[in-house]
DNA sequence: ATGGTTGGAACCCAA
């Protein structure tokens, strides 16, 4: 039975409940992973997505930051959460639906300002929690699962507007699409996205910063949607929803979503 | 080269 599922970094699950809900109501994908939450696990609404008929979750929060959730048509089983980097962030959580796919969910940390560990620790951060990632799915190579989320990397010099521009902006680095791509490696992981798209620009993210983002269109693909190899040919039908960065309180980032004939 | 906006928590930090 095919099944939709979609990502999302929503900046902020209290604050913007009704932008959640009028996707759960106009697109209606059986599963949506949330990122940036920035909540406690107790004080999501999730009384309001259980009234909309998405009454399953299984999340991870902290206050103020970080915070992921997976929201669900679906029964879902909380299948454990990893602490990348010892910090206590709640940057990961996974669930297993009843098919026993598994869907991991990740906030990749941002890495700050400055390319550089040696001199901005929170890039060093974003790699070490990389590294990780890729000895984890190197460990055990990842079977009958998904990977999404906000990876905070923008690989392809078509997931940005200017790849020239962007070579020394962190999210497009060379050594951060490297860490990157070990980790897709390590798993096997297939780009589901790119696989339905394979050329052109495609972006997930405006920053808040423009004056006229639509038409500046200064975008980038931060956020992302993969298959573990087995499953992979059973992903199609990807859509990047840019509409609603147009929505009236939007979150900087857009839904992404793909479908799955499991 | 610079500065631009947003959210949460507490009057600044992270993005």
């Amino acid at each position: 039975m095919p099944f939709t599922l979609a990502t999302w970094n929503i900046n902020s699950v209290r604050l913007r409940a009704d932008l959640v809900g009028r996707l759960l109501r106009e697109e209606a994908p059986d599963v949506l992973c949330l990122q940036e939450c920035k909540s406690p696990v107790d004080k999501i609404p999730a009384e309001v997505f259980a009234a909309l008929g998405y009454p399953h979750m299984v999340a991870r929060g902290q206050k103020g930051y970080n915070g992921v959730a997976i929201l669900s048509r679906l029964p879902l089983e909380d299948a454990g959460h990893r602490d990348m980097c010892g910090k206590g962030d709640a940057r990961h959580v996974a669930a297993r639906l009843e098919t026993g796919v598994t869907i991991h969910n990740f906030y990749v940390p941002a890495g700050g300002d400055e390319p550089d560990r040696t001199v901005n620790e929170k890039f060093g951060h974003k790699l070490d929690f990389l590294t990780e990632m890729r000895d984890w799915f190197r460990d055990g190579r990842p079977e009958k699962s998904i990977l999404v989320g906000d990876l905070n990397i923008a690989p392809r010099e078509d997931d940005v507007w200017s790849h020239k521009d962007l070579l020394k902006v962190v999210s497009h680095t060379p050594i951060e699409v490297d860490h990157l791509g070990q980790v897709q490696e390590a798993g096997a992981w297939v780009d589901v996205t790119r696989a339905d798209f394979p050329d052109g620009k495609l972006y997930s993210w405006w920053s808040y910063r423009a004056r006229d983002w639509d038409a500046a269109d200064r975008g980038r693909r931060l956020d992302h949607v993969w298959a573990s190899a087995d499953i992979a040919a059973a992903g199609h039908g990807s859509r990047i929803l840019r509409a609603a960065r147009g929505w009236d309180k939007p979150s900087d980032h857009v839904p992404v979503f793909a479908t799955f004939d499991l």
